[in-house]
DNA sequence: AATGAATGAGCCTTCATTCAT
DNA sequence: GATGAATGAAGGCTCATTCAT
């Protein structure tokens, strides 16, 4: 957490700390980051990292929470609509973010590193940013599947849904590699109507009951 | 690759520094791995792994290969039965191989280590060990939703299958905090039956084309 | 080459490695010297070295740098009188710089170094400061010789002279087991006056053509 | 010293390692030569040079004896004619040998690396190889010059005679920028030429008695 | 006798952090 | 408050040497 400072030039630095880091942090990760080329890419002296930040660390976990508190997934509880239509927002709204080239790329790449392999970030931001997020879906999920379903097979369903999201986040460079067609930009809304209909068709049958899971 | 050795106690050597690599690799990333802390939990000299394997990131490769030329992914191919039998068994067999305690917890988090941020050992990989892999999917999934899909709808479905089950492998850490029973080793049986069910409704609906992407 | 600043101290630390270096350089060569003994010589950080010279190498090449510039040869192109009297007063300069107690006997030996085994550093001074000095030996060897030798034998003259002190420079140990009295400081003088005379024995035979290799 | 064996085919590795080391040592002097590199060129296995010279500063020495043991400065005591005709002998040959393109070159550059830098090596064999052939350089320069000069006068100019020889040898990498054409071994017969006519006027006038330095 | 696999000391360099200004 | 010169700890790697065979 930053010294909290009034001053607006202070402000300035620590944004632009914010964004070099997250931009070399995505690229090399935690430990291969340096300070040198944090500090060279946002302009500013070789000690400001400590000096706002106190040390290295602290401006990851700024940098995890940074990214976080600017996932879209929020933004699908304000939405209304039936449950349906709801699901397709979100799940539209996390592909486009990830694949928008105008938006920083660097922020869902460094919550994967961190996911992957917490340093501590993941815990300070965990009740903050990420339970809320995580609730919101599982909401949507039980909405749609009704009260038949036990909570184990909520969790379940909900990270299935989750996790095609995820997919497209975390393998970005496989992807890249296999199937250079699914990394394009213009087919994410297609991409992502697909995963809309892969999950409601999951969701309904898991509502059915017709799964060989509920026999 | 190690140098090619008949002697005995050099390959257990390197069995032994592929085994600590591999566990430190997934602590603390290829960047923040040491080899003193490799060498010393392998109990062997400091210079063994630039004796063995050049230097540390010929040794990384080797951890890379050695895990995924261990996945179960290739045994389904050798299965009998229907594609759906034979798409349960796969999944049941990646979710074991993720939930086992007995085997080595190290594979799967080099492995999402590399795909998130390739280091050149992917790349050395992909030919022999991934594209088969992903072959095999795609094969299985044409089979079960036919003809009538385009390639696109394949790549996407075939990746929703595959995202559910990498989605336990990436986010380990993160399961433990948000939903400890999904954790559970005893619960993995259940989890891979309702992945199945998941994916065998969102296939099925594909394959009739009752999708609002078909439209 | 060090990077350029302002700072009085930084020069200072810069002069103090130079000279550490050199006399390190001078006594091992420069793959034997280490840079834990030159910067403990020197009194400063481990680091130091390639915090101002980037590498071990560059601070090779400025101390090499440093050695040449400050050869006195350069002195003779400015002296006055007769074309003999300008030979003996190069002469006894170059030997008189040799045997100065006073002058840090470093800047001989890593150049002999340099000279015989070429690391790079050589050919960064090479124009700079090694061309100028040979150039105005080569025209005072052309005075004293006159327009009748052709450029091999001038070539050959020159080198004869510069020979017979570059001998002192190189042989230093050599001499000091052969001819204890012709590494006295106290002799030097004479000794540069004997080089003298042969030397203007040898040219004054050249300008006559009366050698054998003019037949 | 190396272990005397009786065994031809050690004798044969020893004869190997002595040249291959010569080589290596002349390339990248005695620091920079790794023992692989030795071992590899000579065909031989990593440990041969402990067993056989028990380490690498004796093979080093070895090296140096060796490359002394064969230098043609001890043949001119065996020729006949005039002193004048025994030195332009003594220089033909001594320059013949260090342009010969057909001798192994790494001779010169050892001994030339060890008189700057002398390592242990120049005093094992000063007794034996280096103080006879400077003797007999001596001796014929008091025969040239007569009974007139002391022998300080006579030191002096017999290492006048040997530093234009020996420069040749030192400074072959910087010739070759300077005056490329004499490093062409097809000029070494007319350099030598010229050497001996400037040496033999050098030593006729300090026969004579008519040089500054005997005022 | 001769080998080559394995060792451990030590090297150069990098880097997050500090401190005088 | 803010800087950048300087630090020291630690890292990966090399290499002469050893030792079991």
């Amino acid at each position: 957490m930053p010294n909290v400072k009034n001053n607006a030039s202070t402000q300035e630095t620590c944004r632009r700390l914010i964004d070099a880091a997250g931009q070399v942090f995505a690229e090399r990760g935690l430990h291969a980051a340096t300070v040198k080329e944090i500090t060279e890419r946002a302009g500013v002296n070789t000690a400001a990292i400590n000096y706002h930040f106190n040390d290295k660390q602290e401006l990851y976990t700024e940098v995890i929470r940074h990214a976080l508190s600017q996932t879209p997934m929020i933004r699908e509880a304000e939405l209304g609509g039936t449950p349906e239509e709801r699901l397709r927002t979100f799940i539209s709204e996390v592909i486009a973010d990830l694949f928008d080239p105008e938006r920083p790329s660097w922020r869902a790449t460094v919550v994967a590193h961190e996911f992957i392999q917490p340093t501590g970030a993941l815990d300070a931001v965990l009740d903050d940013l990420i339970r809320p997020r995580a609730q919101l879906l599982h909401d949507l999920v039980r909405e749609l599947v009704g009260d038949g379903p036990d909570e184990f097979a909520i969790a379940c369903a909900r990270f299935s849904v989750a996790a095609q999201c995820f997919f497209y986040l975390y393998n970005r460079e496989l992807l890249k590699r296999l199937s250079p067609e699914l990394s394009a930009p213009e087919n994410s809304a297609e991409l992502a109507e697909r995963i809309a209909d892969f999950s409601l068709a999951g969701l309904k049958a898991l509502a059915r009951g017709d799964a060989k899971s509920a026999e």
